[in-house]
RNA sequence: GGCCCUAUCGUCUAACGGUUAGGACGGAGCCUUCUCAAGGCUUAAAUCAGGGUUCGAUUCCCUGUAGGGUCACCA
């Protein structure tokens, strides 16, 4: 096979899109797969749409998922060997200009570059749906120029895949049906034709194309909620894609192992949140506790500002609790403006009617009062450098006086939580003095009510 | 509507024309446990319909149906 030439040929005219990522996945994979040069081509001729903002953010998100390219061009910049091949084309009456009712501005004429279509029926083969045949007189002399001197994408990405020697065209299928158009114009041009491949779009949740409408779509979005790159570039490959190893959890560079083209899928998949939250949460944990907890420990503290509480050394020692509960670094902000952390940050306002513990009438207070009691002169004497140890100082008691009636006024005495990690944890992250100053509190409030 | 594409659990998917139709996410249940989360185990759940071809269709063909894409002086 001749030497595999792809492109990247995003238009600036909006964030990189879940969709953008996905062209340059598969792109990249098949480059890399065959050892092949990528040219990133921003495809910016719409001039009123298109902003360097838009086109900064697709290289940024890019790269941060780690899709490289080897040839970067943007098309307004190709635009005179554009005007030159579009005057040559009409100068071999291939394409012609035509003067006419501007369909933008009505009332004002305009004269813009039709391409005299020779009507008859294209047939080309596509890599993963084979043959596809399109009857093209019905496209007409369809329009390739705004003007002469003004070329329209169909015409621009022909001649420049044409120029710079793309062997395949890899893209969504909504390209499928512009195809035809560009393949006369390819043949109007004299360019060899490359191996087309379309793949299936993403979906939202309601089966349509994936769209602001159906959820987020840009990946900035993602990256600001606190997803990890691996996680999304993992889950946009393989949503349409399974590699021969049937594995779903890949690093790029098994991808690129693994990818043939052939392997793509021909449906529409549903972009499902839950799964990849599934991802990211497996890549949040295979990372280092150490670079965890550092990223980990930035949100926290921000998120604990956020809500107004003061940030004290009880924020790293919860740090463990949430590698087990976030998928997302997101969670964390979620989880602190819901209250889930309060406890490590300020004493709990109690409702002495939760303190006797789920299940049980008022009635059964004066019992509970005594096991709090009991715990109060535990806890004095125990050891607060770890969680185990305060199991340790309380366990034999809790056992024997019933777990369920002596731990779970201790927790909520704690947490002033229903739900809250366990509390010999609560114990040893918000210390000795503290634990014993929130039972003394649980205790007076229930003597009071 | 025309043209084009597609069709296996709720979702993502696997299955030389022969399998108890497999796996993953999510769900449910159980275990663990003072609660929540995490973890472990178990489990429910699918071949769009109708015709062919065949000894035998998820698989091949046709029709229907459904869904999607596209019909720009956007890309």
């Amino acid at each position: 096979m001749e030497k595999v030439r792809v492109r990247y040929p995003p238009s600036p005219t909006g964030y990189c899109h879940v969709g953008t990522a996905r062209m340059a996945v598969v792109n990249y994979l098949f480059a890399k797969k065959h050892g092949g040069k990528i040219f990133f081509r921003s495809e910016d001729t719409d001039k009123e749409r298109s902003k360097r903002e838009y086109e900064e953010d697709i290289i940024e998100q890019l790269h941060w998922l780690g899709l490289g390219w080897d040839d970067f061009s943007r098309t307004t910049e190709l635009v005179e060997s554009h005007k030159t091949a579009m005057h040559k084309l009409v100068g071999e009456d291939k394409a012609y200009v035509s003067k006419e009712e501007s369909k933008k501005n009505p009332g004002e004429f305009v004269e813009v570059v039709r391409l005299r279509n020779p009507g008859r029926s294209v047939t080309f083969t596509d890599v993963i749906r084979g043959d596809i045949t399109f009857d093209t007189t019905e496209l007409g002399d369809f329009v390739i120029g705004r003007a002469i001197d003004d070329p329209l994408y169909n015409f621009a990405v022909v001649y420049d895949d044409g120029t710079q020697g793309i062997t395949h065209v890899i893209r969504g299928e909504d390209h499928i049906s512009n195809t035809p158009r560009q393949i006369l114009i390819q043949e109007a041009l004299g360019f060899p034709r490359p191996v087309y491949a379309h793949y299936p779009l993403h979906l939202g949740a309601d089966k349509s194309k994936l769209s602001k409408r159906t959820g987020d779509v840009a990946v900035r979005s993602y990256r600001e909620k606190g997803f990890l790159s691996p996680a999304l570039l993992n889950y946009i490959a393989i949503l349409g894609w399974t590699p021969p190893s049937g594995k779903e959890i890949l690093s790029l560079d098994e991808m690129v192992a693994e990818f043939e083209l052939e392997n793509l899928h021909k449906s529409g998949a549903v972009f499902d949140m839950e799964k990849l939250r599934w991802y990211n949460r497996h890549y949040l944990s295979e990372m280092s506790v150490e670079d965890f907890n550092a990223h980990a420990l930035t949100v926290l503290r921000a998120a604990i500002t956020a809500r107004n509480l003061s940030w004290n050394d009880a924020g790293e020692k919860i740090l463990s609790l949430i590698r087990e509960k976030i998928s997302v670094w997101g969670d964390i902000s979620d989880l602190v403006a819901e209250g889930e952390f309060d406890f490590a940050f300020s004493a709990p306002v109690l409702d002495p009617a939760k303190i006797p513990g789920k299940g049980d009438d008022a009635a059964a207070g004066a019992k509970h009062l005594h096991h709090v009691r009991a715990l109060l002169e535990k806890l004095s004497e125990a050891d607060f450098r770890d969680s185990e140890r305060v199991k340790a100082a309380l366990w034999d008691y809790a056992t024997e006086a019933g777990r369920g009636s002596v731990l779970w006024p201790l927790r909520y005495s704690l947490s002033g939580r229903e739900k809250s990690p366990d509390p010999f944890l609560i114990a040893s992250v918000i210390g000795k003095s503290s634990t014993i100053e929130r039972v003394e509190i649980a205790l007076n409030t229930l003597q009071s009510s």
